[in-house]
DNA sequence: GCGCAATCATATGTCAGACGTTTAATTGTC
DNA sequence: GACAATTAAACGTCTGACATATGATTGCGC
């Protein structure tokens, strides 16, 4: 574990590349206990400060942890599906929101991930899940929801769909897809018709996944993938048509 | 863009929610230039290296990137899908890594994200990919290769593959999940017969992509799933026997 | 007037030393 | 032996300073 000392700038950057390489070789393993900042310092002949600054950068990537106090210290971190999610969802937020992705490739995308996963669905789901998924598509079909909620009910009926495979990466993969499509779902304003077209989607994909008829439950997720391509398509020919005109 | 100033600890990471949140909304936009350090110490009232802490925790997940000089400072970052891959594979190597994560299950992951992109692959590859994925297998059957570098044309061939489908959103959520998984694959030692399987699979699967065949292509990709799993359970039972003799 | 070099201003990168706060272990007393 | 006070270790933060990079400005010579 060691640095460049020619190199004078971006020391914190140095001190945290060689940490995480640490980490990530299993040279140092979790729940271990690094050296105090001040014995970091004296090792890599830096400052404290500069020690901290590169902490944090590995803090924010949940490597470790801090725990102040007399056996405090920074510790290799477990990281958690959970912790992996949010970073996953802030990655991919970002990404899209940066990068000028179409809808038709996000969606496409996300579909074909959902896709994957319906097989194992089917053959794994469970009560829970089933209840989860029906309980979002009877909220989709209350009047009086407004589109935001209506997406947000969406996601996490995909969500319920996708956790029924019964595979946490899967699961982990999905959610950062999903999760980070809401934005671009939200530009889409659903009318009466084509929400009671969409949780007809819903129920029949339910009763696919709980019949556990995979070809079944992927035919309607293509159908399903469509029809919001078709919707999305909608909005954007309007927009286009309104800066046409205006 | 304010902090509580009445919880004392954790000022640094209450800054860096902030300008993150702030990035996130839309309210900084990409390129837009960040209040200098000295600014941002003045206008959150607290010292400049809590402020630089703050920055470098935004710098590690590639929100922002600085720069020294006259005109310099930090500036919200375009995140590029290269940027989010390193990113992801980091995350994802570490999570299976440290929580367990079973050989099979990550492999049926794998191969589920996989077969999901296969009928986009087969219907929009090009030349390129196809002679990246023949050289890959043609890499593969050269004798005298080390496992880790059987795996590493491995992974070549299916991130080949994977790029074939020409979706980036596909790609970035794939490059992670597949390259995540090196480290456990490593652990298979490949007897000649099985590389000589694994070769003859993988020019199939290129031929059924070359011929636009989805259908085959995903029937061999379940083959090359299956048979990989049931390498890597000869070599957990081998361990058991060997662990139970000794 | 124009081009080039020296200077300057600005901003990040780093350092040194200090004080406050949290937390657990130790010590001392009843 | 149990409980309270002390102590020590470690992180969290602050102040002030110097080093360094880099664009902008100025001034000089032509």
């Amino acid at each position: 574990m060691k640095i460049d000392p020619k190199s004078p700038s971006d020391l914190s950057a140095q001190i945290a590349k060689a940490i995480r390489d640490a980490i990530m070789s299993g040279d140092l393993l979790v729940d271990e206990r690094l050296p105090s900042e001040a014995e970091l310092s004296e090792q890599f002949k830096v400052s404290r400060p500069t020690v901290r600054e590169a902490l944090k950068r590995l803090g924010a990537q949940s490597l470790i942890r801090t725990q102040r106090g007399a056996t405090g210290g920074a510790f290799v971190n477990r990281l958690t599906f959970e912790d992996a999610y949010g970073q996953q969802i802030t990655t991919s937020t970002l990404l899209l929101s940066m990068n000028e992705v179409s809808f038709a490739t996000a969606c496409e995308a996300r579909y074909a991930l959902e896709r994957a996963c319906a097989p194992l669905s089917a053959q794994r789901r469970t009560a829970d899940h089933l209840a989860t998924m029906r309980a979002e598509a009877h909220r989709q079909s209350q009047p009086g929801l407004t589109d935001e909620a209506f997406c947000a009910s969406d996601v996490a009926f995909h969500r319920a769909l996708v956790d029924a495979a019964g595979n946490p990466v899967l699961s982990y993969q999905l959610a950062g897809a999903v999760e980070a499509m809401q934005p671009l779902m939200n530009m889409i304003t659903f009318s009466a018709r084509s929400r009671e077209r969409i949780i007809a989607l819903h129920s029949a994909i339910t009763d696919a996944i709980e019949a556990h008829d995979a070809t079944k439950a992927d035919a309607l997720l293509a159908d399903l993938a469509l029809y919001t391509q078709e919707l999305a398509q909608n909005v954007i020919s309007k927009r286009e048509a309104a800066r046409t005109q205006g």
